[in-house]
DNA sequence: ACAACATGTAACAGTGTGTAACAGCCGAGC
DNA sequence: GCTCGGCTGTTACACACTGTTACATGTTGT
């Protein structure tokens, strides 16, 4: 795994190289740098616990250090909406600034590490660092981004198309953290996965299937391996339908 | 119509109200204090002309004075995502803040008039006033909010609710401008609507008709008027069906 | 062993889609 | 003036995809 000092305060730059194509690049801000500036605590998480609740009130982004944890928007009469799914170098948090409270609870899915970053001090700090500024702008408009090209994603691609696209974009994360993109661990289960692209988890799971049948790729519970990473990316662009 | 003074920089914080609960409240930024640090630029748009085309380069913010403009996300295979619309106190292009190019286009429906905000100039303004540095990142998280609860709505709704959503959304910003909510024209087509809340025309139509026909709202080809703004609202949350 | 949960499979139903035809509006051109 | 063609919106109908329901299997924790 890369060093501490490597990692990125922008959201995974590579993630959405899959749906859009021109991406800033940013280099990286040192979180020993920051530390300096604000008092960064560190917080361990264990599967099924929550960083923060909705309703809670917002004074802390926290930046993922390791581990694989979910943001879910949960409506007033019980709907419930997985929004992202956050991973090292994430930042989590951002969208609540200029909320009292937070919006949307943050559920570890893994045993997890974060950094809290008390917003106060990440104020401070850009007042003396406009880098860190432009960095945290940065990351917004990123992920405002982000979430507009998965809404182009949801809307006009079929179920197989949106969890090959998923596929594509956990395997690009993970390759930008180091790790082998065409073998990875889902970390969350297929009901969450079918939040976060508008289906239901039987859905999901006939689309991994028809997925494995095509020898795109191979899934073994929540093991997935990418046979074949053209022909994944084909499903998504190509209509081997009568087209 | 209220002076140009009270025009707030951010959008409209009545926006989300139907759709989500808390929500940040801030003081208007006056645009004639703007104009005292950043060179700002008037801009008339007519019905069908492009503020800007994706892949051109991002140099500006704009600020919407009068009209109405859609922001279009289009994928290289040609699919097309309406991402939202525009209109007096929104900003537009801030989701571009951080890349070279604009990733969308943004498309006036009717004659409009936007005020240019040079982005370099924006930022030198943002090292002299830090509230205008703070609105500027409230803004950009704000829209991530706004977005999220679109994608929880449009994820878990019906064609007619989101159709609903869709109208109380308008009427609320209407209201929020000083218009009277339960009577406004649509100035984007069906097919525009549909695309917003991932339906077809078709369905936009046919969701109109029955929310006519229940005796909500009246509709007269782009002219709406909302009749019975309760029964609007319970179309959303309430399960009228056998539930 | 048992309950509770996640996943896989299948049959059926329903919502929204796709296609098509038609009506109304508008501008271009004669 | 007039017609024509294009665009938008409306309605109808058959169909496809996804959602729903149900059940079987496998895993985990008590």
């Amino acid at each position: 795994m890369s060093p501490v000092a490597e990692i990125s305060i922008l959201p995974t730059k590579a993630r959405r190289a899959t749906l859009t194509a021109a991406q800033a690049v940013a280099a990286p801000i040192d979180i020993e740098v920051l530390s300096k500036y604000v008092n960064v605590v560190q917080r361990k998480l264990t599967a099924g616990q929550y960083l923060y609740r909705a309703g809670q009130p917002f004074n802390a982004l926290y930046l993922v250090n390791v581990g694989f944890l979910k943001t879910c928007l949960v409506a007033e009469d019980g709907r419930e909406q997985v929004t992202g799914f956050r991973m090292r170098g994430d930042l989590v948090g951002i969208e609540s600034i200029g909320a009292a409270t937070h919006e949307c609870d943050v559920v570890a899915l893994e045993t997890s590490g974060v950094w809290e970053l008390p917003y106060p001090a990440i104020l401070r700090a850009c007042a003396q660092m406009p880098e860190l500024q432009e960095r945290l702008t940065w990351a917004l408009a990123a992920e405002i981004r982000s979430d507009r090209s998965w809404k182009l994603a949801l809307n006009s691609l079929s179920a197989e198309q949106r969890v090959a696209a998923f596929l594509l974009d956990l395997a690009s994360r993970h390759e930008a953290l180091g790790f082998s993109p065409r073998h990875f661990v889902l970390r969350m289960g297929r009901a969450d996965i079918g939040s976060f692209l508008a289906l239901k988890h039987e859905t999901v799971t006939r689309a991994l299937t028809r997925l494995a049948g095509q020898g795109c790729i191979d899934v073994q519970w929540r093991e997935i391996r990418i046979l074949d990473m053209a022909a994944l990316d084909g499903v998504i662009h190509c209509e081997d339908k009568a087209a």
